[in-house]
DNA sequence: TGTACATCAGTGAACGCGCGTTCACTGATGTAC
DNA sequence: TGTACATCAGTGAACGCGCGTTCACTGATGTAC
């Protein structure tokens, strides 16, 4: 679909042609938007555009792949987020208040597009396997969650709360993988604690945005959140 | 759909119809454990049962109808699962052992079925909102947990870790709320941590169900499901 | 600068498909006398 | 016990719909000489 970007700058055909794809990707964004994955419609996205369905073929081979664009841009859009979020930390900012503020940055973020983060995070759209080049973009929210918690145990000001060697065995070799990796420079056992995190974080997410909680949480769902993260760092051992 | 039953025993003809609409459930529950909800499809049922699609509209008003009886038939299954297993622990179990037990009986249930554990708790189905009665059904697996809490903390062997008092304003008040609702006997700072925990369990399912940890963790899903509960239990004061 | 040609974004008609749902009906099952 | 009638599970044809995708095409945009 995208050819391979030479050197030179763009032509004028090729740049109208970056804008009609980029159009393409933002109208059929406001359906996921509005109903979801599964809602997603060729036909919807050229009626809105005021185009021929058979003309979005030129942008993209199929409806699988306008919606493996959109989840690269969802994916691209809470990492930048996150990125951001944590680009604004100064660098002496107490690791409980650096971790908190992009939670909360990833959390506005889903709870501004919970259709966008089921899209991510929730029930995998049916019949649909993201390509393996989703996986970077998947990361970078990762990422930036796991460097904060490097750059925490590389200074000293945290030191996590388990025992070395206390892993089950079984655990603590999938640990190493892990560690050999993706999550080089960490201890097996900071490895699980990093997971653990992980699903602690998208599971106070999920839980809200999908309506686990009982109804009376609505009145304060982000000071829950927040509670939820504290106590999940002071566990591991954060200040 | 289903009529009123009154206290004679049922007919030749209602026992038929009884069993035929749980074949069209046990059908399209196939449907769905296959291919997630939004795939739930009248004809394809019909098709496999040797049936014409219009006569299911003998048991079921529409297509919306008969997934909501499929979701709080899962309801069910996932409640009376994780029922048997707190059923089967005797009253003086380690609680942090009963709660374990609660926990990876919910968490073989939806590792089995991953459809229906999205269907259940994953993102919501378009264009599909659950009526009312389906509430009591979502409940039993959250009230088994609940009742574990209560008695662990009714016979003094759990005194959870939270200061009385330090939880924010607003989250305080609908805490108050939530135990004047289900939560009964509960103080508010109990309920927000039975909340807090809610969610680790379901992140700690779902982040494993919907694929959203290392592939590596893989070969020891179950370990780290454990230790993830383990370590939230001891955050809560567990012994 | 002007002409001839190539590229390619977008059109319009059509394809085959499967869906949920309706409706008038048939014929077996059950009921009343 | 036998007959007349009511109930109702299931049929079969049809409805309108919208989908993804294909294909031969047109006409504007860009390129080469």
């Amino acid at each position: 679909v995208t050819a391979a970007p030479a050197d030179r700058p763009l032509t004028r055909r090729e740049r109208t042609y970056a804008a009609t794809a980029q159009e393409i990707k933002d109208v059929a964004r406001q359906l996921v938007v509005e109903s979801g994955g599964a809602a997603l419609n060729l036909r919807a996205v050229a009626r809105a555009m005021g185009m021929t369905p058979s003309a979005l073929y030129r942008y993209f081979d199929s409806r699988d792949a306008l919606l493996t664009a959109l989840i690269v841009e969802s994916y691209d859009s809470v990492g930048s987020v996150a990125e951001a979020a944590a680009a604004g930390l100064s660098p002496d900012t107490d690791p409980v208040e650096a971790f908190l503020t992009v939670a909360h940055a990833f959390r506005d973020w889903a709870v501004e597009r919970p259709h966008e983060f089921g899209l991510l995070f929730g029930t995998p759209v049916p019949g649909f396997e993201p390509p393996e080049h989703t996986l970077g973009s998947e990361l970078r929210i990762a990422n930036v969650l796991l460097e904060l918690l490097t750059a925490a145990l590389d200074t000293g000001r945290v030191v996590l709360d388990v025992e070395p060697g206390s892993l089950d065995p079984r655990l603590h070799a999938a640990m190493q993988e892990v560690c050999g990796d993706k999550f080089t420079g960490l201890t097996p056992e900071a490895a699980a604690l990093a997971l653990v995190c992980w699903s602690a974080l998208l599971g106070a997410i999920a839980t809200e945005v999908f309506c686990h909680y009982p109804p009376q949480v609505g009145a304060a769902p982000r000071e829950l959140f927040e509670l939820t993260i504290r106590r999940q760092l002071r566990s591991m051992g954060f200040a």
